[in-house]
DNA sequence: GTATGATTTAACCATTCAGTTAAACTATCA
DNA sequence: TGATAGTTTAACTGAATGGTTAAATCATAC
């Protein structure tokens, strides 16, 4: 019984991501999520109590992945550089595999943003780590002087922001040619590797 | 006989802001909204007929900060660093007095893109323009070979983003402290420029 | 075959919410 | 004074929606 997953929970949690990613909480119906998974509402929940039970699981799903195992890179003890480098990637490489999650998140965060921010304290990285080594860098000579934090949050932002804001990148700058904009998001990670080691990065 | 602007209607238009943009269109409600005015349901739809007519008012209004003038910048014939400086000191401008239009702006893309869209279209700039300018730079070799689109990317992305997301960074950088927010925003605008120029341009 | 759990059907309940209505009240203007 | 626009009160309608229930059906295992 049940060897692999049970196909129908399956079938509802994938069907409930799609519609709370796109719609929200407050946009989402339990209806569309039944007939998204091919199934009733009372089968839904026969399996998920309530719609804020089945938020929850989906919202949990995702945050597993937005604060992903990057943790581990960051506490690594490699050059600063080279753990940005390792950072981007990372990163980019989950984004890539679960684009809405920026969409996502910015959405319930200022729904309800104390369950969130919750939730971001237990993964409790601590940036001063990162910052505390940018730091260190700097006093090298190794890269310019910059606010830690400022650098931090630029290179997130040219991470994070493009998959927040796809259907306007796509639509102002790609007119919807899809190839090509798969093949802009998959540049991205090169693209501001290069683009911050520019920036900051001191040739001897 | 409303000499400056009817005081009612004002209240409204301001109270409905601050709801439609914490909330978004579905997690509003008409009574709350009538509340923060200071005024009962009825005389709500007194003054807008429906829901929609005063999501659409304030959409309107909200977009068109969030797409101002920064059009002439872009169309004007100054070099292309200069520009981009221009524009990200503009762009600043605009989001340090309207903070939460990004945030506003990614929720309802995803709820409705296509009105969106339209929007959007209104205001027509073409990119293109900046990316041709971009590419004689490069080829006068005043800045470094890179995409356009990434450039503009790039940069947009540092702007926009920790607006979006300012509950994350004034939670995980600044736990809360307000005042240290605050100059961080203030500052954003020339750590911008300096990393974006430190990347790009190529010193003689 | 029968028991059990999964699934459907379809009706239903309770609540929330946008929007309406009518009546009364207030202030202002003419 | 009386007309008029703005405003309140309070009750209501109607639709959407989350959630429940009971009975019937289907599949599978025992």
């Amino acid at each position: 019984m049940e060897t692999k997953k049970d196909s129908t929970e399956e079938k509802i949690l994938e069907a409930a991501k799609n519609v709370f990613v796109t719609k929200g909480m407050d946009g989402a119906r339990m209806q569309e999520i039944a007939d998204e998974a091919g199934i009733n509402k009372a089968l839904l929940h026969y399996y998920f109590r309530s719609k804020e039970r089945l938020f929850e699981a989906i919202f949990g799903e995702i945050i597993k992945y937005a604060f992903p195992k990057i943790s581990r890179i960051i506490a690594s003890d490699m050059g600063i550089v080279n753990k940005i480098e390792q950072f981007v990637d990372a990163y980019l490489d989950v984004l890539m595999k679960h684009p809405f999650i920026p969409g996502f998140i910015m959405k319930e965060l200022s729904r309800d943003p104390s369950t969130f921010l919750k939730m971001i304290m237990k993964f409790g990285f601590n940036p001063q780590i990162v910052f505390t080594q940018i730091e260190e860098a700097m006093n090298r000579g190794e890269i310019i002087r910059m606010d830690p934090r400022h650098l931090a949050v630029n290179v997130i932002s040219m991470c994070v922001f493009p998959f927040a804001a796809r259907p306007i990148v796509s639509f102002v700058i790609f007119k919807e040619d899809q190839p090509a904009i798969e093949k802009f998001y998959h540049e991205r990670a090169t693209v501001i590797k290069q683009f911050v080691v520019n920036a900051i990065v001191i040739k001897p």
